[in-house]
DNA sequence: GTCATGTGCTTCGAGTTCGAAGCACCTTGG
DNA sequence: CCAAGGTGCTTCGAACTCGAAGCACATGAC
């Protein structure tokens, strides 16, 4: 298999790089936005949301873990956290003994509620605003089915501790133009080409 | 004020969901991968890579953590781990006697060809598996602004040496017994959302 | 010049994350 | 039933991050 053929081109480098950068920085942005309003971290507020959208308000450890990438000892600390400020409750599965499960509280439906509005409208001002709504339609049909494979493909970490496989539908694949343009990301590979090390791309 | 129709929509929210969980889900993967490869953390790589995609191969201390999204500190201490593994030199700045640069070292360089490719491998298998080369330069051209954007609207260390600015509104979090999470309280979401805001980015 | 202020980096303490190890509970096979 | 292994969560120690405070140099007004 001599595949001397680079594993990622330059467009490929480019979108990778700014994908990786633009959630950086509106990462980091946000925070403080949740610091400020409700004194939340941005995990937290993940928690907080992720449960709130379910439909019984409530998930097991594990599926909420996985649900925002988080380990499962850093989950059962923020757990421990969220309850303390009585904003989530924590109680064993009926069904499975070992199982806790994690339901939201009203207190955390309110101040997700409060929090809320204030959060997107950062990330409507730094991410949306350069983009039209057809892009937006365009982003989220790109990222969607790279998600969905993200989560089929391998459980986070090939861990002894086995993995499920968690195919959520919803494959509105589609490649959109969007915006033409030749598109600058040879901005990128142009810098990082300085020495020899291109090569092994 | 009552305004508000909603900031965010269906299609935003969206993408917006499915950008932080890509970024979570492939960060996780090659976390792993380099740690492996080459006993790198993330940050450490990115360090790596962008002073290896210089001319100089060097940077001021601010500009590299900015680059990355780390706080100063933060590049203090990891600049102090490279240099320790001998990846990185440290220097006065000659023009500017309070400024350090840092520069790769040859042995920098080499550990980042030698994990290149797999970390390369990764993000194919898991980001641009889905994708086709348009669809990739597709979400290069749709970030490539935002980024650009968000690195033009708030240059990241915004935040004012002496603490003022911010909407004075308290920010007095609210007796937080224990330590973060404390009874909530924010009450200007409404505020923060329109004009408050501003000033914070 | 020199004082006030701004900028670049580091130190420090507190909070958060992870993976490994451990405990408790299910599930099978016999 | 019971033993062996799998799964769900927590505890533990180490590593990493951040912001505040501090030090050193730089810059500008007077």
């Amino acid at each position: 298999m001599a595949d001397d053929q680079p594993l990622l081109d330059d467009v490929q480098l480019g979108a990778y790089f700014a994908l990786i950068e633009v959630v950086g920085l509106l990462r980091h942005a946000v925070e403080g936005q949740l610091r400020e309003a409700g004194d939340l971290s941005y995990v937290q507020f993940q928690l907080l949301a992720r449960l709130g959208s379910t439909p019984s308000g409530s998930l097991r450890m594990t599926d909420l873990a996985d649900g925002v990438v988080l380990s499962r000892s850093g989950l059962t600390y923020q757990a421990g956290l969220l309850e303390r400020a009585g904003l989530v409750d924590r109680a064993p599965s009926p069904d499975d003994e070992r199982s806790t499960t994690v339901t939201i509280t009203g207190a955390g439906r309110e101040l997700v509620g409060r929090v809320l509005p204030g959060h997107a409208a950062v990330v409507r001002e730094l991410l949306f605003e350069p983009l039209s709504h057809d892009d937006a339609a365009a982003l989220g049909a790109l990222l969607t089915p790279v998600r969905d494979h993200m989560r089929a493909t391998p459980p986070r970490s090939a861990a002894p501790r086995s993995g499920k496989a968690l195919v959520s539908t919803t494959t509105a694949t589609f490649g959109s133009p969007g915006r033409g343009t030749g598109l600058p990301s040879a901005a990128f590979a142009g810098s990082l080409t300085t020495t020899a090390r291109i090569r092994v791309l």
